[in-house]
DNA sequence: GGGAATCAGTTGCAGATTGCAACTGAGAAT
DNA sequence: ATTCTCAGTTGCAATCTGCAACTGATTCCC
């Protein structure tokens, strides 16, 4: 799973890794999105419970805003308070989360965390994150291999 | 899928992504792993392909092998190179590359990005990483529910 | 109605991080 | 012997981060 050096540049622009990280590649961002998975909404939560500095919050939530993760909600019956919450965009950032989690998990914390996302039907937690076939089948390292869009089968 | 506040500050503690995150969540890491994952080993590739600053990569590099993520191999033909290779924990990173790559594709590039990961034997694309159960059937968001691990079945 | 508390920030400032450009030093190529 | 390549390091300027204190608009409580 190997390429040649010539396409590498091409590549970078063309790649979205490099996209997605504009929008959620800082320090804290990644923090702040699990904090909404787990239902946090207000500024206060984010911060007491992240122990983040308030002005890299602030600054961070607006950009988070600002690339359509998140969205601010005013409260129409608390005039303070201000709710963040996640987009579609945002929401479809959980398997990103997922996959570092369970990463983490496998090899650095070596503890199981918590809490668990399960089937909200059989209680059972998910399956692992990992890369597999049109037909869902799981699909080791050695059976992987790079190749170029144009040469791809119709 | 949503969860009261007491529990935050100890689910940070326990949670794995906030220790994935010290060990590849800065700048520029991700898009040293994405390199390494299509086959850059040498510093010079690297620093040339990723525009990268020489002492950023030469300090992130080194954070990376301090980590496990990355190996360093002094080459023997060549006693100046030296390569960069992606442990089994580095390797195992490749769900967190391909589910953020998923998502640039779909929310900001617009554009298919290049190359392609393939199942060897079909030359089919791999599926888009998503949340499955243990059987392998994709999971709506509907369908998802953070439980405590105290809850979980035997 | 008046004072205290809450919420979502902003400001000022010190320290850490990043990025650029130039330099080094070992080894390889000619 | 000289030049070139490779993998860094160094010095310095600019940017970013983090802490602590402050603001300004509500809302709560009596």
């Amino acid at each position: 799973m190997v390429l040649d050096l010539e396409r590498h540049r091409e590549m970078l622009r063309q790649c979205s890794i490099a996209a997605a990280l504009e929008s959620v590649g800082e320090r804290w961002s990644f923090l702040i999105l699990r904090g909404a998975f787990n239902g946090l909404q207000h500024f206060e939560e984010f911060q007491s419970t992240l122990g983040i500095a308030r002005n890299i919050l602030s600054n961070r939530l607006a950009r988070l805003v600002e690339n359509g993760v998140l969205q601010r909600e005013p409260d129409p019956t608390d005039r303070r308070r201000v709710a963040y919450r996640l987009t579609d965009k945002g929401l479809d950032l959980l398997p990103v989360l997922l996959s570092l989690r369970q990463w983490g998990e496998k090899w650095i914390s070596a503890m199981p965390s918590n809490p668990v996302l399960v089937d909200r039907a059989t209680r059972r937690p998910i399956a692992p994150m990992a890369v597999r076939d049109a037909d869902g089948r799981m699909l080791t390292r050695a059976e992987l291999e790079w190749l170029d869009r144009s040469e791809l089968d119709g």
